[in-house]
Parts: C-alpha cells; structure tokens; sequence
DNA sequence: GAGAGGTTGATAGACGTCAATCAATTTTTG
DNA sequence: CAAAAATTGATTGACGTCTATCAACCTCTC
C-alpha cells in the first residue's frame, strides 16, 4: 500500500541504496548490470521520487522574480496582485516571489531590473519590450545560468526559455471574428483604437483584426487606428470627433487601455451604438459589459498566467520538462453573462 | 536570507522548540502568555510552516478518487484523459488520484462506486446525477470523514463541499447572448437540441438560453426542444426533419453530445447555414469550428476543471481553506480564431 | 602478483517538521 | 502549605532523500 521508497528499488534490484542512489541521480560511476537492474526495479515498482522530500534534503528553495510595469492600468495592477496574492500561498511549498516594478515601455528600467537580479535567483519571469538592449540583457542572465521567461509580451523570442501569454494576433483575430458574427450578413466599418501602434502587442492586434476581416462579403471595412496613448482624456477628446467624421462606424475595437473614456463617451453617444469590443476584464470593462455598453471583453487571464508562469519557471529551475504554455494560453471571450466573479476571498473550510 | 524555522520562532519568542510546536499545532496546553509570544514571533519573523516538510514527516499521502461516467462522448474521455494525465504529476507530490468508471447517468452505479471508497480515500470527486441515493450515499461517505465534491455537474448541492464546474444555467446564457449578437437587428428562430430533457444539466442550459432571449426585439424565438439522446444517429435522423419543417430556423444550441451527427446534416444543409452553437471542444467539435459548420462552442474546460478540484481536494483533505471554484470556472467562448492547439506533449528544456 | 582503476556496500548527518515522552518547573487549589 | 494540576523544556526517532566518506572488492594491465 505504502509507495515504494528508494530503499524498496535498491532491495528489488538487489544492489545497495548507495547504487541505487547513484543510478538515479547518475553520479559516481555504476557498472551497465547495476544501472540495468536498479532501472527494471524502478519500472517494475512503479517508483516515483518523492520531489517533497527530494527538496527538503536538497534544502532547495526556488527565488523568482517577476519585473513587471508599473503604471495605472488595470491590467497591470491585476497581474501585479496576481502575483502578490500567489505569494504567501507558493511559500508553503519552498517557492520565495518577488516584484520589481519598471515604469512601463521604458526599457532602459527593463535592462536595469534585469541585470539587478541577483545570483540567488533561479528564474526571472519579465514583461518587456522588445528591444535589442532587452534580449541582449536577457542573454546575459542566461549566461549566468538564470533562466528567463517573458510574460504577456514575447520579448526577445530568440533569447528567453519560454513565452507565458495570449497570442496578440489571435486575439485580434478574435476580435474580428466576434465582429464579424455582430455584422452578420450586413457590412460595416470598424474604427480601430490603439495605445501606440509602436508597441508590438497592439500592431499585432490590428494585425490579426485585418487578417480576419479581409475578405469578408459584404465588405467590413477598417478605418485607420486612432491612437490614444493608452488615456482616458485622449479617448474622450478623439473618439466623438471620429465617430462624428463618421457615423456609419458600426464596431469599434479598443486594442489598448484608456476604457474609462471610451465608456463615457459610449453612454452619451447618440444613435445605434457600435459593436465594441475591449481588452481586459478590469473594473471599467465590467461595468461596461454589464451596462450594456461593451458587448465582448477579450481577456488574457492574468492569474492564471502568473499560475502557469510559476510553474513553467519550476519546471525550468529543475531542468523537467513542462507542456508548452501556448497550448491551454488563448484569449478569452467575455461577454455579460459568463463574465466571472469578481474578488473572492477564499472560504473558510 | 534563509526562510525561518519553527527553530528560529522558538528562540525569537523566548520559549523552546516543543512550546512553539504545541502553539502552532495548538496541542497540549499552553499558557495565555506563551502563545502570544509565540504568535507574535510567528508574525515578526514571517514564518511560513514548510508544506513538504510537514507532509513528509506526517508521512501523510493524499488518495483522491474520481467517479467518472464512461461513455463514448468524447468530453468523459477528454475528462478521464486529464485526470489520467495529472496523476503522475501529481504522484510526486505524494498525491495518488484513482478513477473509477461508472455507466454514464447510471445512479445506482454511481451509489455503488460511492459506497466502495475504501477507509484510505481521503476526499472524493463525483460526476453524479442529482438523484435522492446518491445524495444519501454522499452524506454517508460524509459521516465517514470522507469529503466529496461534485464534479461537472452539482448533484447533491445540500452534501457536497464544493462543485467543481460550471453554472450550467450560465453557460445557456451564454449561448442566447451568442445568439443576440449573431441576430443583430432581425429576429429568428433558434432549435434546441438536447440529449434528454430529464439530464438537470440539459435543463438548466435551455432554461438559461430562455433567459437571455426573453424579450429581444425583434423576437428570436425559441422552439421546443428536440431530444437525442446524445446520440449521433438520431441527430442525422432527427434534425434534418426539424430542419425542413421550419426552414427559418436561423440559430441552433446544440446542448448535448451527438454533434457528430449535427455536423454531417449542416454539411449537407442546403441555404442559409443557421448560426451554431456546441457544447464542449472535442474533435468533432473542433472539425466543426475549423471547418466553418459550428460558429462557437461553449466549453468547460475539463482540465482545468481536474486541476482546480485537485486544489480543492488538497484543501479540503488538509483543512485549510480554498478559494471558491466558481469565481474562476466560467464556460469558455470558443470561436475558430482562439480556439487551443490540441494535445501537445510536455516540451523537452 | 602488485598496483591502478572501476565498482560496490555501509553508514552517517543533514533538511524541517511531527509526535511523543519524561522530568522539571510553575501555578492553582483546597 | 502541601498536593494537584498546568505548563514548560529537552530530547528522540521517524519521514524519504541528498551528499559525502571510507573500506572492500573486482577486473584489468604491466
């Protein structure tokens, strides 16, 4: 009943726990009899090595560091407190976080909270820009053997070990295809709102938004993008002007951040109201899909990649393998009714 | 730099080891002031008790069972092979998940299986059908000290700990705001198909489509319900006459299994292709999505479902608390562009 | 057949916690 | 004030693995 121990594998294997030990960590040198009988044993036993105990020996703690931007975004502050809210609980299992903040798209900041990371970490997870100055910082860490991980942004996709985030482009592609369900067999035209279209994730949203919409008959045309910096002023000083320039706008995709403003200006807007799509669910989209204001929410999820970040960063700090993130990592469609609740402190037994 | 032991509190609080032991374990008798200072120094210092630490010492092994339909539907498998995928994952964690199949809706079988968990089983996950025996047997397992949580569908709400899955009401109102959008302005007719209306699950999704679509304008309206079973035959048998009866059926909500069935008759349906809406991403489902036949599906998420209520079998089997599964399990929204990649084996490096 | 090198067994002390025991001390009670 | 009860300290042996050391053995080679 009780599982075997590698005192148990050593015994079937009729060798001593010293080469057992020695096989299953290959050290010291083994003749190829041994190695055979001790691997049958470890088969025939259904042997597993117990990681808890495995660690404690090894007296293994795990330090990861999450960089991360700093700013007033929502989104940031909810990954931000995703990894906050991990913390206590993965220090139960010897798994010490920590949290740097960057002024966000400032990639300087990003070099030097990179090349900051001490020798006692064992992986870093970043949310960066891609940039030269980036990668090359990300290579140095792995150098030192501190492997790196990029977060929400694939930075430096040649450089770092893995990738935790939505696709951008497919979430664009998204969009457009919840546009184009909106549409139906009508046309229409869809304005296109970005913080910047330098940043890399908002191109490739617009991107895929073209991607899905081309082609489509009756045409859904693509107004040029206009550009709010990410700000609710911005937002509430353009948007009445493009939908004034023009009326027939029957969607609208908000790519970037600022939906404090985009909300405002849609409950006074006069007329049929645009199909809008936004991008994370913060408080603003929740109260914008609830009012009825915004119709569908595209979400990354960021608790759930800071979990699969962690576990990622595991698998990386103790050279195993892990499944790709890309796998179970899509964008996810909210709209009023499956939106998820919000807070939730956990329950008492 | 390193984490504090039970050690360190002891000597920072002024008492020995075995005080801050009976403080912490709260055993034996301690005095008003010894626990104070114990806790005080439990919160100065930070300490965190080491899970693996006390686990291993406890010699404490976690036995999981679940209670699983077997069926051809494709979701059980996709549901067996998550739990099937997770317990050699988990074995290293001194977690031992056993899966015991019972004829899907077969309650009887489902009370058999109950009552067989054995004395060492520490919490148990049912797929259970809401039925008087089976709540009775869970409270029994209940009494023995064996907590149970439901697991995709909540029988028993009155004696389970926890369920594990999602709203199923929700999820039907996801499916009639799909619906809304797809119609636009016009009105329509929607078909739903059930497996059988007596499945509460089944239920609660029409019911939930009936939500949402109450007094839209123009009217989409809803057609009574056709059953089948579940089954792919009957579909191709069924549907098609439904189908040329009502040849302005502009929607469907496919609410069961048998969508094999459903994306043969599509394939050969002549006119306009009625907006399509499946439960659960499988192959056929995926074929359906990809293939442009099915315009979105509406998933749980089964491994994620198997992770989550893991966690929560952990919490409950040692008593700590748990966050409640329902504020992060929502069905999912699933259109061709986010669908997620299938399969994919653990990435080597 | 002596020495070198490879292989094996036995053993021991961590790691941090649990659970238990026993003696010593303090506090409470009658 | 003595006896009873409560509290405390000190210690010990697990749990399963890691890591290291040392002696013993085997198989070559020169």
């Amino acid at each position: 009943m009780r599982r075997p121990t590698l005192n148990d594998v050593a015994k079937a294997a009729g060798v001593s726990y010293a080469t057992a030990d020695r096989v299953l960590n290959n050290r010291g040198s083994v003749s190829e009899k041994s190695r055979k009988r001790v691997q049958q044993a470890i088969a025939d036993l259904g042997y597993v090595r117990d990681q808890q105990a495995a660690n404690l020996s090894r007296r293994r703690q795990f330090h990861f560091r999450f960089i991360l931007p700093i700013g007033n975004h929502s989104f940031f502050q909810a990954l931000h407190a995703a990894v906050a809210e991990e913390a206590p609980v993965q220090r139960g299992d010897r798994v010490n976080l920590s949290i740097v903040g960057t002024p966000a798209l400032d990639a300087d900041a990003q070099v030097a909270a990179l090349d900051a990371v001490g020798d006692d970490c064992d992986c870093v997870a970043v949310v960066a820009t891609r940039t030269e100055r980036v990668t090359a910082a990300i290579r140095a860490l792995d150098a030192r053997g501190i492997g790196v991980i990029t977060l929400v942004s694939d930075a430096a996709p040649e450089a770092r070990r893995a990738y935790v985030g939505i696709d951008n482009r497919t979430a664009g592609r998204t969009a457009g295809r919840l546009m184009e369900i909106a549409h139906g067999p009508r046309g229409g035209l869809v304005l296109p709102i970005v913080g910047v279209l330098q940043a890399s994730d908002h191109r490739d949203r617009l991107d895929g938004l073209h991607d899905a919409l081309a082609g489509t008959l009756p045409a859904i045309e693509i107004l040029p993008a206009i550009s709010v910096q990410d700000r609710a002023d911005l937002m509430r000083d353009m948007l009445p002007r493009a939908l004034a320039a023009r009326p027939d706008i029957s969607g609208i995709y908000s790519i970037g951040a600022g939906n404090r403003g985009l909300l405002e200006v849609l409950a006074h807007h006069r007329g049929p109201r645009p199909f809008t799509i936004v991008h994370e669910l913060t408080p603003v989209t929740r109260e914008g899909l609830s009012g009825g204001l915004f119709d569908a929410v595209i979400d990354q999820k960021p608790a759930q990649e800071v979990r699969r970040a962690i576990e990622v960063m595991k698998a990386i700090a103790t050279g195993t393998a892990w499944r790709d993130p890309a796998r179970d990592i899509t964008p996810a469609i909210y709209v009023k009714e499956n939106m998820p609740l919000e807070g939730g402190s956990p329950t008492a037994h």
